[in-house]
DNA sequence: TTCAAAATTTAGGCAAATCTAAAAATCTTT
DNA sequence: AAAGATTTTTAGATTTGCCTAAATTTTGAA
């Protein structure tokens, strides 16, 4: 059966909506997520569901079938395959990798995104942290650790972002910190539990809300 | 201004149609190397005039605009790019990128045009042999030696092939011929002009045909 | 619980890219 | 140069993905 490239676009914004606990999905979050109308949602979906790629009831919601959801996470795989090819092999910063990574997970041939795992070395996470699934579907597990966990005066590792949108990236980017980096927490401010910590001999400030969104790794 | 995915495969088509001397291109032609109709061919023929990407004139034909012919080459050059990193990097065999290449040559992304190209070490041709143009749409020259021109006796190294067809390329893939190989001419038959080369300690025969159409360099 | 607000679907259209069938223009052949 | 053959265009439909406006269903607040 034929998918188009709307068609995958539409799988991939349900599945993300959806999250991990599946949840029923709204007509109006799909249409919000991929800037259309609610109307042009309804006519995507009634097509989907005679794919047999969504339940979808009207007025009720929508959900990934086995089928979609196994599309859904192919194209999330190709995604985040390309975008550690990007960073790794083309030295894009993490934040410019989004778009391109949109357009390049497109391509069919099963073939090429076996070989580009192999060629990455089949790497289990994305520049930004993200879990990459296996040729199967499957997730890695990772600890979720995030900065505003640790104890004043210990080292960790950055590992991921928690918030992947443009904005935190750019953020991110800008402060100069990368994947692997090395962070001291030299101080917690108790009155709002913003932080000071020690990254490539420079002291930076993070406030609660960017530590809390900044995987770590204790070491 | 925009250009749909299917805008491009017609630019590139009549690029190739048209050749290096710029001829005139037939409505059928276009039709039949993009497997569609001559009927629909018409339509976009008038749209692309509109955009000024060709010069078309009903009835007598069309050629590309200055404007159409940048676009055509920008996707030629991104078309063989791809070819050059599944062939050196993924290690596919020079005869199954094809059709990959025929995807990724979409992607849109400059910096990315740019960014492949320097990790491949800015390539001058691809696993074919053929020439990739630069970032101002110049394409390098090479000398047009073919394996048919070679005297008994003389070793070279294989550079390209003239005739890129699946089924030329499966051939010679099949053979076991590889861009960089080298090959000596042991005979040359005078009856139908085929020739025994040796290849890698073997003694392959090849027609006239075939080797008219493998690009080589003296050594 | 009732009724207005919010969410969703239906109805009717549009543009892009395609098709078939028929008409028109051009070419070729005697 | 006229007739027939070939090429190309025009006319009229179809499908996909999208839109606005109106109708319908569901939700939630008084």
């Amino acid at each position: 059966m034929e998918i188009s490239l709307t068609e995958e676009n539409y799988l991939k914004a349900i599945f993300f909506i959806s999250g991990p606990q599946h949840n029923l999905v709204n007509t109006n979050a799909i249409a919000e997520r991929l800037s259309t109308k609610a109307a042009t949602v309804t006519d995507m979906l009634r097509k989907l569901k005679s794919k047999d790629l969504v339940n979808y009831e009207p007025y009720k919601g929508t959900r990934l079938s086995e089928e979609g959801e196994k599309l859904a996470v192919g194209i999330l795989r190709k995604h985040r395959l390309w975008e550690t090819f990007l960073v790794d092999k083309l030295n894009f910063g993490w934040e410019e990798v989004h778009d391109i990574a949109e357009q390049l997970e497109h391509v069919r041939s099963p073939k090429l995104t076996q070989r580009l795992a192999a060629f990455l070395g089949d790497p289990k996470f994305d520049p930004h942290g993200d879990p990459i699934p296996d040729e199967n579907g499957v997730f890695p597990v990772r600890e979720e650790l995030t900065l505003d966990k640790i104890e004043k005066g210990n080292s960790v590792l950055v590992r991921g972002v928690k918030d992947s949108s443009p904005d935190f990236l750019n953020y991110v980017a800008r402060i100069g910190i990368k994947l692997g980096d090395s962070l001291e927490v030299k101080s917690i401010e108790s009155f709002d539990k913003s932080i000071i910590v020690v990254h490539q001999g420079q002291e930076l400030s993070l406030s609660a809300m960017a530590s809390a969104n900044i995987y770590i790794s204790r070491k």
